[in-house]
This record gives C-alpha cells, sequence and structure tokens, in this order.
DNA sequence: CTATTATGGATATTGCAGGTCCATAAAGAT
DNA sequence: ATCTTTATGGACCTGCAATATCCATAATAG
C-alpha cells in the first residue's frame, strides 16, 4: 500500500516545471539531474504527463517541457493518477462467497418484491471506498500552485 | 495503488468470526471455504491476525479462532495494518536534490539565527501525509461492529 | 544539414504479493 | 497413551508489475 517512486518523481517534476518562467522549456536532462534519476526512465514517466494534458513538450533544440496548463489547475490528484492509473483502491473477491449471502439472506426476500437489490455490493467495500473518497477528496483540493505558494511562505516566514 | 488480497481476506475474515457466536472457535477450513482461498495461505494472514492481537487461535481438535476482543474494538485500521504493514504511503526519495535546495533556499538564512529549519521537509510529503491522514482517520471510525449493524440495517429494510 | 531533444518499442532486472508444502506443536477425544 | 484435529512457522515457488536501460526514429531550431 504505497505510492509508487514514479509518482514522486512526476510529482517533483511537475512542481519544477511550474516554478520555471512561462514559456521556458525545461529538457529533461535538467529535470532528471533535479530529481537524481536516469534521464530515459523519467522521459517515460513525462511522456504520460503529456498524454494526460499536464504538460506539453517540444523536441528539437531548445524543446523540452512546459505545463500545459495552469498550475493552479493541476492538482495532486491529476498527477498521481496519471501514473497510478484510476482503479479503485480496494475490489472485492469474495463476491460470490457465502459471506455475502449471509450479508444479504433478509434482502434476497425483500427484493423478490421490487425484483433488484437495494443495498446490493459488499459492505466492506463500501467502507473501503470511503475512505479512498476522503483521501481523494483532500488530493483534488491540493494543488501544484498551492505547493509553490506554500514554499514562499516557509521561506519568508 | 491498491489494498492487497491479503487485506480483504483477512477483513472478510474478521467479520465472520465477528458473526459467530461468543466462545464459538471457527477453523481455517471453515474459513477457507467462505473465502474461497486456501487454507495454507489464508492460515498465514490469520497468523498475523493473532500475533497483533486480532484474534485468538485455539489448536487441537474443536480448535480454530476467535476473536481477542470486542468486534466494536476492533477498527478497519486495525486489521489493514496487520496486512499492510505501518509504513507511510509516500516517502520522498529526493531528498538530497536540487529540488529541495530551491524550495528552502532562503529559509537556510532563517535558520542560521534558529539553529534548525522551522519547515524542515518536503512538501509534497506533507500534502500527502495529509491525505493518508483523512483515510486514516475515516478507517479508524469505522468498526468491525459497525459492518455488522450496517448489515443487519440493509436486511431489515 | 546538423545538433538537439522527445518518443516509443523492446528488453532486462528485481522485489514482492500471492500461493503451496511440510514438519512440528498443541490440545481434545478415545 | 496415542490418535486425530488443528494451528504454526519455515522454506520454497511463481508470476507480475515497478523499475530501469538502450536504441532507432521523428521532430525542430539554428
Amino acid at each position: 500500500m504505497q505510492f509508487s517512486k514514479s509518482t514522486g518523481h512526476a510529482l517533483h517534476a511537475v512542481i519544477h516545471l511550474a516554478r520555471a518562467e512561462r514559456g521556458q522549456h525545461v529538457g529533461i536532462k535538467e529535470l532528471a539531474a533535479l530529481l537524481g534519476v536516469s534521464e530515459s526512465y523519467l522521459s517515460k514517466i513525462m511522456s504520460k504527463l503529456r498524454q494526460d494534458g499536464i504538460v506539453r513538450a517540444m523536441t528539437g533544440a531548445s524543446g523540452g517541457y512546459e505545463l500545459a496548463k495552469s498550475a493552479n489547475l493541476i492538482t495532486f490528484l491529476d498527477v498521481i493518477q496519471v501514473v497510478e492509473g484510476r482503479q479503485k483502491m480496494y475490489e472485492c473477491f469474495n463476491l460470490d462467497s457465502q459471506q455475502h449471502q449471509l450479508f444479504f439472506e433478509s434482502e434476497e426476500q425483500a427484493s423478490q418484491h421490487t425484483g433488484h437489490h437495494e443495498g446490493n455490493g459488499c459492505l466492506v467495500k463500501k467502507v473501503m471506498d470511503g475512505a479512498e473518497q476522503q483521501m481523494v477528496h483532500y488530493l483534488q483540493q491540493h494543488t501544484i500552485q498551492g505547493v509553490l505558494d506554500s514554499a514562499a511562505a516557509t521561506s519568508t516566514k
């Protein structure tokens, strides 16, 4: 249950791009040196960020990366989902188990009337989804610009 | 970024034990069949749950598992941490990177006075830790008993 | 044209979750 | 006593995904 290293690299890379002057391109060489990772590996991550519309890329001399949109429109969640994907953090693999039948045995009868299950689904999953939602909401409220502001506040304190 | 299958099995197993009569032991055979996993694999998980004081185990004929404490004292977090461990979900691997020095270069000077860094640490990690805390808090507030109550409410609805 | 830079495919490497097997110990049943 | 039942823990296997590298190619500036 850990975020991948790639997620950390992606976040740090995007933050660095946000610090660069608008319109200025930052090369993979510079980024890789900054983060302390290989250029080839980081370029894969940057490529994903580009495909998902987080950054823009320019080939050729004096090319490189820049943010595709304003830093206050890029949330932590946006960047994280590029690397981690968008699957739920918990999936119930006991769907056909007796466990669930026990949970809903009374409801089975009730659904004879309505023709469908009212509270259908795994109760464990309900809680886990709720927990995930708490985290997702927090990550959605924190933007890259927020980190820059926070850094500025810390520096001048 | 997913909870392991083992975590799901642990949660379902504990819930089943909570449904059993107090003082009654449930064997690994029954649990494994219920969850649809092998006995040998599930026994590893149960063993961990025992070591962490979530369940008790009895060897010998008519042995098996039972909860070590009341179901309303066992939170989702308790069970999850048994399987997933207690490490943080995010660790910054760019500790020595230029990135951080940029963030705190002004603070470096400030800390000449106090002798230590006030806002020491990676700002990315601060956000990630905050996000984790949201989820942890939620999981800490949801108990095994809560699921049983919720199941009862659904059944009689 | 040439130098520079990103891209994407192919290909290791590696760590770990997932899973099995077995020898051992403990406890009840006969 | 010993037999059966049950949990325990060590050793081991396996597949896959995260990590990581290399290279041929394309695009662009000068």
